[in-house]
DNA sequence: ATAATATTTAATTATATAGTTAATTATTGC
DNA sequence: GCAATAATTAACTATATAATTAAATATTAT
């Protein structure tokens, strides 16, 4: 499933959705509620908030006191996959590097 | 500088830049040998070179033996800044995930 | 000098994405 | 029932991106 890795990327790249996440990162907010905070017509955050949702980056949570108001809240699992791939890039850079010094001192 | 951030999320949404990158982490390329191993047109990858010099993902390392040929090799710090950066999101989603323990547990 | 090689740039085309406004769906409260 | 509210979806527009082919630049080797 690098499909999601990919998906991930696409949806952090967007301003507009790095900020949903970040909010979401403090406390569960309704659609409404983010299209204040972040300045966007309600239209506009509710595609931002599909494609999010799409990917499993954020989740309904259901709202009893007025089914009008759909809350959402943030799921880890992809920033947490796309922290496995960063954290796997690097070390493998690191490996790299170590391999070129080790050459270099014991003579190609 | 968010805006590096930004600009290396969408790089690595691309899946040949992706792969320009994963190679890279093992050993130093020319731009032809990235086209033939990713499978692109010398000029569809140059692009994609132009876009990850632009953001100090990759630099030129002059190559001696060959001044036509311009070999590229990684730079690290964009991948570290992401890594800063998805890092301190997971933390301050676990302090939210503690918080809302707490206030279950010690009531409201 | 010139043919061949390595790469980039320019011009163009196709596709994807973000935003807008208007219409739609679902729910609340009178 | 019906107006008001919350959110989504549809249709459309504008902009950005990726690829392609052709042309340009720089370097090597004959």
């Amino acid at each position: 499933m690098n499909e999601i890795l990919e998906q991930t990327l696409a949806a952090l790249a967007d301003p507009n959705r790095r900020r949903v996440i970040e909010l979401l990162c403090d406390q569960p907010y309704t659609a409404g509620e983010l299209a204040r905070e972040i300045g966007l017509s309600p239209a506009a955050l509710s595609r931002h908030l599909r494609v999010l949702k799409s990917i499993g980056m954020i989740a309904e949570v259901p709202l009893y006191s007025d089914a009008r108001l759909r809350a959402y809240a943030l799921r880890p699992q992809p920033m947490a996959d796309l922290k496995t791939w960063v954290t796997n890039n690097e070390e493998r850079w690191t490996r790299q590097m170590e391999t070129l010094a080790r050459r270099a001192t014991s003579g190609s």
